[in-house]
DNA sequence: GGCCAGTGTCTTTTT
DNA sequence: GACACTGGCC
């Protein structure tokens, strides 16, 4: 966004951001009066839970009874009304609300108090704080909003009570504010988004000009017709049609694969012939799905065949433990008042200090109002310390210290010396654990985005500063590192594909109780089915001329596979259905052992018997039905031989495309191909054998001669190229 | 008192 | 399948 603003207007002086890292920015300059150092840090979702589960064993709360990531939901939802503490007791206190109410209005106001003591914010005390001071200071607010002149708000639809308080504020002297959105792709409710700021913008600001942007540029009709009429079952909302002047396009599909990996392996398969038929692009393509845990079989099957693929969010990249871990360190030398952080590292890479001697620590300090490191770094014994933890205490002081005078330089150099100090990477290359190898690539990545910043600033002639590096690192969602340029298909979930746009989408698993998510079903509450409505509409929407959308019989989720029920939307779409089940799954049909090349040509006629074994072929979801407005349904059942051609269309895309001159097909595994397993690392394939879903795999691993048997079709293992 | 392995629980979406 | 918590061992 801020890049295509500046090519549009050069040198103009428009600040682009999220809210949360705007109000990072005021915070820094104007904290003070809520109580903030500069230096504060900020607290993600862990470290939110972590300081509840710590607050629920100080308050004498089990935590298995209130588990901690109900109360920082609660927690959360108050700050998204504004509800302060002090609101929240008056509300929901002791015989008012339920049981979890009455804990968390105990809760609450602790884990404000520790917040402030720590000199640290969560996500959304960066809204409520800047929210306050704009309520509270007139005299800050006139002087924001005189500067900030011109306002525009993208996406308004999700914003919540706190950030449309802050826009407000800013728009009363200068009143010139701008929003875009649409009600129909309003996807944040459960974070405290309303779609009430967007459809009642009118009454706030009665001079307004209203703007109606109905034409699509994007997509093409049949996309748009069936998104259309999808979202058209929704109830509460405000009737728009879409139009399009784009040409006709292809019909939007809906798939029925036999299970997740069929249909990864399938599309990583349409996907490569695609390519090759030199037809797309790589970047061409996206893959959305609801919940991130179906990212899995994808990055397998794309993997396997080589397919450059990138992914938003997931296990997110700062969420990872070494990561964490290393930025424990940074934010405990920048902010030692974070005790989260403290705590975190003190004994990270193991020291010899055990939750024992934290325990007298973090008492005796308390008592005197002492920070955490202050408290180690002293020579006062504490009573019932043993001497010890209490050296350990004072050595790890004195290495905190030391890292913290070395805060003048880059981050970069400051990383590397905390990885030297610390041991920990030493720690991480002496274990033989995959694992923790790619933790050290984890962590040079860490040290190259360092770098990165580190000369980003330079070029801007800004000595490096850790708040801002820590800033970047805690609010910078994943999609941010997504890079259009680089030519890789694109993963991620259908929230993260808000506002974005692709030549061919697949939209993976709509299903019922997972595109209608099953904890959107649970309560029947309409309005929470008509939020996964809109999400699968803005997944629609983001494909502009194919648009595939894919169910399977069976579903392999929480390590459980079960029959899947089809989605409830299946029935208000217009698509054309295509049976996959009996399409043979030519992943694991490889030639021989120790030829990759087969020719296609032999290879689809040699198979076309296969039919045979698929026993049950589960009959298509009842979607033959007539529209209450006659529009007849595009979507037919296929006859049986229509599988077929079904496998022709899409395998058989594949071998197709295929010329005659053989191709390498990296979908197998052939002996003598070197592999890498996430827990057991490098190896060879020493034998293989078994066809379709029953091939075995077996190979020796080069750490410790170790033999292991693999089901080809479920394993981890990661084809790297022939010896 | 600390460390590690094994067990049990919960499992959406994001800043 | 990931992570917090418990219990046994050093």
């Amino acid at each position: 966004m801020s890049e295509r603003v500046h090519t549009l207007l050069p040198g103009s002086r428009i600040w682009v951001s999220t809210f949360h890292r705007f109000c990072a920015k005021l915070l820094r300059e104007h904290g003070r009066a809520v109580g903030l150092n500069p230096n504060f840090s900020i607290y993600d979702t862990g470290d939110q839970q972590q300081l509840i589960r710590q607050l629920l064993h100080d308050l004498n709360f089990d935590s298995a009874h209130f588990p901690a990531n109900k109360i920082n939901a609660r927690i959360s939802q108050a700050k998204n009304e504004l509800l302060s503490p002090e609101k929240y007791i008056t509300r929901y206190g002791e015989g008012i609300g339920t049981h979890l109410e009455a804990v968390v209005a105990k809760v609450y106001p602790a884990y404000q108090k520790r917040l402030l003591e720590a000199n640290a914010v969560d996500f959304d005390d960066l809204l409520v704080h800047v929210a306050m001071l704009l309520a509270e200071q007139d005299p800050l607010r006139v002087e924001l909003d005189q500067r900030y002149r011109f306002i525009l708000v993208d996406e308004y639809q999700d914003t919540n009570q706190a950030q449309y308080q802050i826009v407000t504020a800013l728009s009363q002297i200068e009143p010139n504010l701008c929003a875009t959105g649409d009600p129909d792709q309003s996807i944040y409710g459960w974070r405290g988004a309303r779609i009430e700021n967007i459809l009642r913008f009118e009454h706030d600001f009665p001079a307004v000009t209203m703007i109606r942007l109905e034409e699509n540029f994007r997509s093409t009709p049949e996309i748009l017709k069936t998104a259309d009429r999808l979202i058209g079952y929704n109830i509460h909302r405000k009737a728009k049609r879409l139009k399009t002047d784009n040409v006709s396009g292809e019909a939007v599909e809906l798939r029925l694969y036999r299970d997740g990996q069929h249909e990864a392996n399938s599309i990583a398969n349409e996907i490569a012939a695609l390519i090759e038929s030199g037809e797309r692009r790589w970047k061409d393509f996206a893959v959305f799905y609801r919940v991130n845990a179906l990212s899995r079989s994808l990055e397998t099957a794309f993997s396997r065949q080589r397919i450059p693929y990138q992914m938003a969010g997931g296990v997110a990249f700062y969420e990872r433990v070494e990561i964490k871990d290393l930025l424990a360190y940074l934010r405990l030398i920048e902010n030692p008042q974070d005790r989260i952080a403290f705590l975190r590292v003190v004994n990270t890479p193991t020291r010899g200090i055990g939750k024992r001697s934290l325990e007298k620590l973090v008492q005796w300090a308390d008592g005197i109002g002492w920070n955490l490191i202050d408290a180690s770094r002293q020579r006062v014994p504490i009573p019932a310390l043993p001497k010890r933890a209490a050296v350990q205490l004072r050595t790890f002081a004195a290495m905190v210290d030391e890292l913290s005078q070395a805060n003048c330089g880059t981050v970069e150099a400051l990383l590397q010396l905390i990885l030297k100090r610390t041991g920990y990477l030493q720690q991480l290359e002496a274990s033989p654990d995959e694992m923790d190898s790619q933790r050290v690539g984890n962590i040079e990545e860490l040290i190259s985005a360092a770098r990165q910043y580190d000369e980003q600033e330079h070029e801007n002639d800004h000595a490096s500063s850790l708040t801002g590096f820590l800033e970047t690192a805690t609010l910078t969602q994943d999609i941010d590192s997504l890079d259009e340029s680089t030519g890789t298909v694109t993963l991620m979930t259908l929230h993260a594909a808000k506002g974005l746009e692709f030549p061919c989408v697949y939209l993976l698993a709509v299903e019922q109780n997972i595109l209608p998510h099953e904890r959107s079903l649970r309560q029947n509450d309409a309005r929470q089915l008509e939020e996964e409505r809109r999400l699968l509409f803005v997944g629609m929407t983001r494909a502009e001329e194919k648009l595939v959308l894919t169910h399977t019989v069976r579903r392999e989720l929480h390590g459980r596979s079960l029959s899947t029920i089809p989605s409830v939307f299946h029935d208000e779409l217009t698509v054309e259905l295509r049976d996959l089940t009996g399409a043979e799954d030519f992943q694991f049909l490889d030639s021989t052992d120790h030829d990759l090349r087969f020719d296609r040509d032999d290879f689809s006629n040699s198979h076309q018997t296969d039919d045979e074994h698929e026993t049950s072929m589960p009959s298509v979801p009842e979607l033959e039905k007539h529209h209450a407005d006659g529009e007849p349904w595009q979507q037919r059942k296929p006859p049986v031989g229509q599988t077929r051609s079904g496998l022709r269309l899409t395998t058989g895309a594949a071998l197709k495309s295929g010329t005659k001159q053989s191709v390498e097909l990296q979908t197998g595994f052939a002996i003598g191909m070197q592999v890498r397993h996430p827990r057991y690392g490098l190896g060879t394939v020493i034998e293989t054998s078994g066809l379709s879903k029953n091939r075995t795999v077996t190979v020796e691993f080069a750490a410790d001669a170790r033999r292991e048997c693999f089901v080809a079709a479920k394993c981890p293992l990661q084809p790297i190229g022939l010896r």
